[in-house]
DNA sequence: CAGGGTATCAACCAGAAGGTTGATAAAGGG
DNA sequence: CCCTTTATCAACCTTCTGGTTGATACCCTG
């Protein structure tokens, strides 16, 4: 298998800029910084918006090791791509936390809306944004729209990755808990096979290949075999 | 050598529904439409969102004829990306354009905010989002975020076309020679669509489709839909 | 102006694919 | 031992696709 660790889109640095750019730009917030992560997990390549150069140097001294939403210490298994982080940490916590109390708190903030983009399910870069405590609290409407704005820059992202992801079928295939025939169906399916080819590659009737279609169809909601192909190479 | 006016990055389509997904969901409007541009500029590929099927109809048949935005009547050259329509048309001419008095007007809609992108300077897409009476005036602020939001698609769209999966299309094609109508074909196709849907979104018939599929097979000696979809990601 | 390339559409047919119902059988877990 | 899951197959019908023939129309080029 091939190991894919050139999972860094050419221009990953100048879409960063544009991310951040268009987060800022659309939605209400006091001040931003986003950052890329390296294979060790460690945050690189930081870019900030109206964000005091001194608060940045303390988090990156100091606070950066209680961060709740670290890369190092913030799960990656956890699928989480949009987080607020006062959903995160409830307000008891908030109370005492050092993040909160000694560090964002005199800052003049009051959350933060953390967006993380990954390939392969792997963190690649995060955006975190300010809100200060002179604006309105975050309604569930603004998460919404952050979640949207995430989608859209998710999907950009994959759409200039280095070709299709190496697990994309079995990605497609666990999704939808295929079985081991299933999954052989779709492997030929998805090279553009007639039934009948499938039939005689797996050994079995016209008949067999036409029930386990019926049942990949109706497990993944897909209507025909040249969608089962379609969403195998254009996954979002 | 024939020159390759071809401008359509792979996944345009689903760019599109993409995109449309974004705007709608981030800016407050309360209908939308997205569509293609041919290279006889020709609008294709219509897609709507909370649009009256009725109203979209009553566009094709008539309105589309006095739309003060329509590619083949709206100036290319000016290099205009988000226009509101309010702006574009003063108050004394809209009380007897046909389009507002005849059309949104009583579709209940009081301003339209139009989005073009464009890939060499050409028209390729467009994204028309409607406001209700019942919704507040379009802000300057609004319309800033319309045009943040329109960088980042641009951005997006232009990151796609150096996309490997791009060059596969394009190299597809170009190995074959294929005529823009024909990529065209082979874009929707490459989407897993049924035969019915790519000639309505071609707005021609199921016979032209078929013609077209027949010159694409000859083409490149494939014999099947499936085949391609196969072929397009599969090339060593 | 003739001819090639492109785009359009219709009609027809054979075969493939999709959808449904129903049935058998082996394997595994509670 | 029953029940579920998985895999197998048949028959039937509808719809979609592929293949073919033939035709019109436009544009551009020689």
């Amino acid at each position: 298998m091939k190991t894919n660790n050139n999972i860094y889109p050419a221009g990953l640095y100048s879409f960063q800029d544009e991310c951040l750019s268009l987060l800022t730009g659309v939605l209400n917030v006091s001040k931003a910084v986003t950052y890329l992560v390296d294979n060790q997990r460690k945050p690189i390549c930081y870019k900030t918006w109206q964000l005091q150069p001194a608060m940045h140097r303390q988090y990156m001294d100091t606070f950066y090791k209680v961060d709740p939403l670290h890369p190092t210490q913030f799960v990656e298994q956890t699928g989480i791509t949009v987080v607020k982080m006062n959903d995160l940490v409830n307000s008891q916590e908030r109370y005492n936390h050092p993040y909160y109390r000694d560090f964002i708190s005199p800052w003049g903030v009051q959350d933060i809306v953390e967006l993380f983009l990954r390939v392969d399910n792997k963190l690649i870069a995060g955006f975190a944004l300010f809100i200060s405590k002179q604006q309105p609290e975050m309604r569930s409407e603004d998460i919404r729209k952050a979640q949207q704005l995430h989608q859209f820059m998710q999907f950009s992202l994959e759409q200039s990755l280095d070709a299709p992801k190496h697990n994309q079928f079995e990605n497609f295939c666990d999704q939808f808990q295929l079985t081991p025939k299933e999954r052989m169906v779709v492997e030929l399916v998805s090279q553009g096979l007639p039934n009948k080819t499938i039939a005689a590659g797996l050994d079995c009737s016209l008949a067999t290949v036409k029930t386990h279609l019926q049942h990949i169809f109706c497990k993944t909601g897909v209507n025909s075999k040249a969608e089962i192909t379609s969403q195998l190479y254009n996954q979002h």
